[in-house]
RNA sequence: CGGGGCGUAGCGCAGUCUGGCAGCGCAUCUGCUUUGGGAGCAGGGGGUCAGAGGUUCAAAUCCUCUCGCCCCGACCA
């Protein structure tokens, strides 16, 4: 939608499909809370059903980055990625007697053979299934992860995306011979949570929980201070408003003994594996990263998670140096940049702008343009106005 | 799952009470004007009135059923 439409393209024709990429701004946005409503309008999300959400190119970017970077430190301190599928067998489910338990939040479906299957809404007995019979007691610690879409049928979804029915989650789980291992890994995992947090610069705090349906002996949740949370913590002697975004468990031989996980050790005993499970909701990791960067009019993205780090407004409808000018931006940092332009108003390409949220704003209009510089906005800095020539040296050093 | 509300063009809504040509704003498309904070004028396109059944000469409108969505509450990752 927003895109280089320049009539006088003769110059450029070749590439101007390379900078395109799909944002449905909105102007407004009916959702009820201020997060749901901002990705709505910013053109991240899309709803197809109550609590079911597409993302769109740009949230889907954000998404990911915030994937990779989970994904980092996971690998960092020991885990492999691997992917377990969304559709379970539901006699794996009926092994750990959850298929009963787990209640109506749990999507249970048959396949054309009238097999009952469950859209897993975790994966710990589709985990334990993966590895029984292959763990041997020299491979432990064994120490795996994916992310993966999840199902939980909500009784009531809201605030889009931050408690929906279809969501992002990345699942870790690890196996180890003793308790003591499994303890000692489990506070490795909860130091890597804080510093992924600290990486998106989410204050977040850890708080012991209860294990509740999940089982398991220990249990960590992380909590976020929220408008739209749905959990209370007491802090400093005030109660307040938190929103989970990830819970980490112990949960001993809670599915190792019923699924049959067992090595024989060195004495030659055979015992059930202690297994730990360590979750992060993705998804909503990024309402609370929108809720957290929001400002006035939009967002202003940290120049580690921004989709865009550098959004260029061309203000100048029928100019070559502007074009010129905006694809040798492009063209150096690619990957990154996106270009306002076209016949829109002014205030239509800030407002767009404001939405995307770039932590450097670049815009080129004809007054700067006439002594051939442009106006440069880094964010948490001041204004600066660049020649052209030393552009890409100066977005170098700030980038 | 209980209570309440809503469903009409892509989005937001009026029309429903009192049956009688399918409307408005925004968006979109065309043309001209405008270009530093979601522009102006003119013209055009776009409809399974949520679905099914019923009443009637005639149904968006009345009746019955079904579905979907939203808000509150309860429940819960």
């Amino acid at each position: 939608m927003i895109m280089n439409t320049s009539k006088n393209d003769n110059y450029s024709s070749n590439c101007e499909s390379l900078g395109k990429f799909f944002i449905p701004t909105k102007k407004d946005s009916d959702e009820f809370s201020e997060t749901a409503k901002l990705m709505m309008k910013s053109g991240m999300i899309h709803k197809l059903s109550s609590g079911i959400y597409a993302w769109l190119p740009l949230g889907y970017k954000i998404l990911s980055i915030v994937e990779k970077i989970i994904s980092d430190k996971f690998e960092d301190i020991g885990f492999n990625r691997m992917c377990l599928p969304t559709l379970h067998p539901a006699s794996l489910w009926i092994e750990t007697g959850r298929y009963e338990v787990y209640g109506k939040e749990m999507l249970k479906i048959k396949d054309r053979n009238e097999s009952d299957l469950v859209f897993g809404p975790t994966a710990e007995e589709a985990c334990v299934d993966m590895v029984r019979n292959k763990i041997k007691l020299h491979d432990l610690p064994v120490k795996v992860f994916n992310i993966q879409w999840k199902f939980r049928d909500e009784l009531r979804p809201r605030y889009g995306i931050v408690r929906c029915r279809e969501f992002l989650m990345c699942d870790g789980y690890s196996f180890h011979e003793t308790e003591k291992d499994a303890l000692d890994f489990y506070d490795n995992v909860s130091e890597a949570y804080k510093e992924v947090f600290d990486e998106l610069g989410l204050d977040v705090i850890s708080k012991p929980a209860e294990t509740g349906e999940i089982g398991g002996s220990k249990s960590h949740e992380f909590l976020i201070e929220s408008e739209i949370g749905e959990d209370t913590a007491v802090v400093d002697g005030v109660e307040k408003s938190f929103m989970e975004l990830g819970h980490i468990f112990l949960l001993g031989t809670r599915y190792s003994e019923p699924m049959n996980l067992k090595v024989t050790n060195s004495e030659n005993k055979t015992n059930a594996l202690v297994m730990s499970c360590y979750g992060i909701g993705v998804s909503r990791l990024v309402g609370a990263l929108v809720e957290k960067y929001s400002v006035e009019n939009g967002i202003n993205w940290p120049k580690n998670i921004a989709p865009f780090k550098i959004t260029i407004l061309n203000m100048c409808k029928d100019s070559e140096k502007a074009d010129k000018t905006c694809e040798k931006i492009r063209r150096k940092f690619s990957k990154t940049t996106y270009i306002v332009s076209g016949k829109k108003s002014p205030g239509e390409k800030f407002a767009v702008s404001d939405l995307i949220g770039s932590p450097i704003k670049i815009i080129i209009g004809n007054k700067q343009l006439e002594s051939d510089s442009v106006e440069v906005r880094v964010i948490s800095d001041k204004t600066h106005y660049i020649k052209i020539d030393e552009i890409i040296d100066f977005l170098d050093k700030v980038i």
